[in-house]
RNA sequence: GCCAGGGUGGCGGAAUUGGUAGACGCAAGGGACUUAAAAUCCCUCGAGCUAACGCUUGUACGGGUUCGAUUCCCGUCCCUGGUACCA
């Protein structure tokens, strides 16, 4: 008996085997069309986990398949290397970021180049490296020109643990992403992108390039956090200028409502919120309700049950449209951020104007009624009418429509110039100050004589220094670092200290796309001609964590390094023109309880064979099924499911238990089985070697063929056509594998190829076919097999597989009966048999006579090719 | 609350345009080979009824459209994401 399937031996070898024929490096003299596959890069851990192994095995596939369909691909990979995990590592274990990270990143590629990946190794990048984060420096100074770049004071999530500033996307619920520890608001003078100048142009790429091709999903959630709404601006003048302000104005998606406003809101963080108070008797009280409202955190104001309070500053404002005196009040629920700061309140109409009405006793104005013969009383209400109806006590408009007059109001206001039309976006601009050490620092010195001092281009980069001291809660080392922070002013020649804030790491991974393109390009952040040769992204992967953070900051920033003229406007504004957003891997949780009855989360290793806890000698619980993670004990590492299975079996597995799009159940039967179906593959062909080398290629004669010979010759190019339909573009390599696994059934079936000649050609074939559709998924026992059977060239670069129409049509097809619509029968068909003919044998079926037997038929529906249904009674 | 996506055997999942529901795999059961086990190979496998041909029922639940519905429409329940005082 020939060799046993010993994956770990031929995987070795033709991994060096691709490396040494650069199989997978992009030829930039190739006239083929181009393909940029890429998938999201991996912050450098240390450590692949099996959300790693399905991302990259689902973007080989893809890259692969394209390679094998004659496409120029290029296909990089490369770390999102700052962050501070790193740093961590420098307060817990005394190891230098830089050192840590250049260290996990050559364990992970070591691990990633044994997953037999596809990628270009020439291009790789590591975002921490000066060659990378030099031009990050320059953008932001260009952009600083523009004016698109701007330092404001802002109130920022500060997080005590971490001392720094964190995005809106690394604060949940009220507590930071990593440790899950308070964040609390703090005001800072930050650096922000202008990504609101973007807003519209965001909007338009969705519509114009994204949609269809990107994830429903991803696109609403980009929408909904764009957050454009149209409305109004009404200026509601001050009884009395204060302190120079003579108006408030408001932003009102209701100008319908106006004349119900009864009063006017103000958020606690509106610059005019203690100015209108000060010198009054309210002034103390106004005061202190400020103190009170911003001391408290953002996840208690915006809890449910957060009470609606508020405080009345002694002013008054003139409602624009009919003159009325009404109240300005703050109020904890308006939201400084959000419109102007200030909120025209309609009690009768809007919900929360409402409530606040009821508390403070305000009056409250019915303006809409629900319809002609329904009038509201403001008395009786227990809510506020927020539906549309009929405009009351409105002047001009009373009697008219709600809905209809909004836009007419609108224009009424810009007509007696009280305000206007204006449209109003959620999107905020983007804060990528992080007073932390392991990131890009901000190129910018501060100087006493010349104030804010953009670093000039010669003096690029601003380097990173290595020497810094850490400790876990004191700040930024940055800060620290004396020789870092004096310098001299590049205008004045003066003393002057640098910025000591680094970049958020989302500026790195907002670019990395471009630069892959020219990745050792010196005279800039990318070479304008290998932009345009290689970009958009044809296809990008990554998880669906990221459908507003990430995939938002890089669409912006594409097209800010476009205005910036880094690339020219004939680019494609979207820098990925496809998405696919994976699902995670998980797997069941194992627990014990505690004596307080917590979950003791148990790994495998810590059951015995009976089923009990080594731990505790507890019987082992089974648990939801949850996202793989450290803290359940319920991952699995890669490298010991490849040492066992070998990397086809893992890829194999991950790709064939669900569609990318799922989460995926991590069952190591599961991965058996692939093991079990490949080693069948591996054992047919060794059996069969002999015959296998020595078979014809088939000549197209189908005259000496077996009844066999036919149908396997009809079920390869079905297989073929089936597989081709199922990679390209759907990407349901889990029927594409099926498809294959019952080829593989038949062929092993398959036993006429010793004695003709025609059946050994068509087996051959079959093989061939199968070895073929199946090397994107399996690479390297397809290649071994291939190599085995004498086959030309490597089979990662042969031509994938063309199915012959003709081969692949049925000769007979199976009719389905149905009597009313019920399943009666079966009977085979010539294919193309007529309409008649079908209906024929349908009545001629014993079972259907039984069924019609007594009974008219009234109606015969026949499909083409596939069912006949009686309709008899 | 609002928005989106789901709900199919014991399990993961198929069914591409309204046309044979459950492909493929896992698990389970039975058998062959073996002194035995493992491995391998073969068979069975939604539920109920039947000796069997078959019949009934079944894609969360209740209705509807249709010759025919997992697929389309209306209503209900449940799950999973996103979002939450957005004026």
């Amino acid at each position: 008996m020939s060799a046993k399937y010993k994956p770990n031996e031929i995987e070795t070898r033709w991994q060096a085997y691709w490396e040494r024929e650069r199989t997978f490096y992009t030829d930039e003299n190739s006239d083929a069309p181009k393909f940029y596959m890429l998938e999201m890069f991996p912050y450098p851990s240390g450590r692949l986990h099996m959300g790693h192994v399905r991302n990259y095995s689902i973007g080989d596939v893809v890259a692969r398949y394209k390679v094998k369909c004659g496409y120029n691909v290029m296909h990089p990979f490369g770390w999102d290397a700052f962050g501070l995990p790193a740093e961590n590592a420098a307060i817990e274990r005394g190891v230098h970021p830089a050192g840590w990270t250049y260290s996990n990143i050559r364990d992970m590629r070591g691990q990633l180049q044994k997953l037999g990946l596809g990628y270009d190794w020439n291009r790789e990048i590591a975002t921490c490296h000066p060659d990378y984060y030099r031009w990050e420096q320059l953008i932001f100074l260009k952009a600083f020109e523009k004016g698109l770049v701007y330092r404001k004071k802002a109130l920022v999530n500060w997080s005590e643990k971490m001392q720094t500033v964190l995005a809106n996307e690394q604060v949940i619920d009220g507590v930071d992403y990593r440790y899950g520890l308070p964040v609390i608001q703090k005001e800072l003078t930050q650096w922000f992108f202008k990504t609101t100048a973007y807003a519209e142009e965001l909007l338009d790429g969705i519509d114009n390039v994204l949609e269809g091709n990107w994830p429903r999903r991803v696109l609403l959630e980009q929408r909904s956090r764009i957050g454009k709404s149209h409305g109004a601006r009404v200026e509601f003048k001050l009884e009395e200028a204060v302190d120079g302000e003579t108006a408030l104005p408001v932003f009102t998606t209701r100008p319908d409502t106006l004349w119900g406003v009864t009063f006017m809101s103000l958020a606690a963080e509106h610059p005019m919120a203690l100015k209108l108070a000060v010198g009054t008797e309210r002034e103390v009280e106004v005061d202190a309700f400020i103190q009170k409202t911003l001391a408290e955190d953002k996840r208690k104001r915006g809890s449910e049950d957060y009470e609606k309070q508020g405080v009345f500053t002694g002013r008054y404002c003139i409602n624009p449209v009919n003159g009325v005196k009404v109240p300005v009040y703050i109020a904890n629920f308006v939201l400084m951020d959000y419109g102007t700061g200030a909120v025209m309140a309609v009690p009768a109409h809007d919900q929360r104007d409402f409530e606040f009405a009821k508390k403070y006793d305000l009056p409250i104005k019915v303006v809409i009624h629900p319809d002609e013969n329904t009038a509201l009383d403001p008395a009786a209400m227990t809510e506020a009418f927020v539906d549309d109806g009929i405009m009351v006590n409105s002047e001009q408009f009373t009697g008219k429509s709600n809905r209809a007059s909004i836009e007419r109001i609108a224009d009424f206001l810009a007509e007696k110039g009280w305000g206007g039309k204006t449209i109003n976006y959620r999107l905020r601009d983007w804060c990528v100050s992080r007073q932390r050490y392991w990131g890009a620092p901000i190129p910018v010195i501060y100087c006493d004589k010349c104030d804010v001092v953009p670093v000039p281009e010669d003096q690029l980069p601003v380097m990173l220094p290595e020497d810094v001291t850490f400790e876990a809660e004191g700040g930024s080392p940055l800060a620290k670092c004396e020789s870092f922070v004096h310098t001299t002013c590049p205008k004045c020649g003066g003393a002057a200290r640098r910025e000591t804030d680094t970049f958020d790491t989302f500026v790195e991974s907002s670019w990395y796309q471009l630069r892959y393109a020219s990745p050792r390009y010196e005279d800039g952040p990318v070479d304008p001609a290998a932009i345009e040769k290689w970009l958009p992204v044809d296809q990008y992967i990554g998880g669906i964590e990221h459908a507003v953070g990430h995939l938002m900051y890089s669409r912006f920033y594409h097209r800010l390094m476009q205005d910036l003229g880094f690339f020219p406007k004939s680019v494609s504004p979207e820098p990925f023109h496809k998405l696919l957003t994976q699902g995670m891997v998980c797997k069941e949780t194992r627990y014990t309880k505690d004596e307080n009855g917590n979950p003791v989360w148990h790994t495998d290793d810590d059951i015995d064979e009976n089923g009990m806890s080594k731990k505790d000698g507890q019987k082992v619980l089974t648990g939801r099924v949850e996202k793989m993670s450290k803290s359940k004990y319920n991952g699995v590492d890669p490298e010991a499911i490849m040492a066992r299975y070998g990397v086809d079996s893992a890829r194999m597995f991950v790709l064939f238990a669900a569609p990318p799009e799922n989460d995926l159940v991590w069952k190591d039967e599961g991965v058996d089985g692939v093991f079990r179906f490949l080693s069948r593959v591996w054992n047919m062909v060794q059996q069969r070697l002999d015959a296998l080398k020595a078979a014809f290629p088939f000549d197209g004669n189908v005259d000496g063929l077996s009844d066999a010979g036919r149908e396997l010759r009809k079920l390869t190019h079905q297989t073929i056509k089936g597989v081709t339909d199922d990679v390209h573009e759907r990407f349901h390599f889990n029927t594409a594998i099926a498809k294959c696994m019952e080829l593989m059934n038949v062929i092993s079936r398959f036993s006429g190829a010793t004695d003709n000649a025609g059946d050994a050609s068509i087996q051959k074939e079959a093989v061939l076919a199968l070895v073929n559709l199946l090397s994107p998924f399996a690479p390297h026992i397809c290649e071994e097999i291939w190599q085995q059977l004498e086959q030309a060239g490597s089979i990662s670069t042969v031509a994938w597989p063309v199915y012959d129409e003709d081969a692949a049509k049925e000769s007979t097809v199976t009719i389905a009966i149905q009597v009313m619509g019920k399943m009666r029968g079966t009977v085979e068909a010539p294919a193309g048999c007529s309409n008649g003919e079908m209906e024929k044998l349908a009545l001629a079926h014993e079972n259907i006579q039984k069924h019609i037997e007594g009974k008219t038929i009234r109606k015969v529906i026949v499909v083409p090719g596939k069912l006949v249904n009686i309709v008899a009674n």
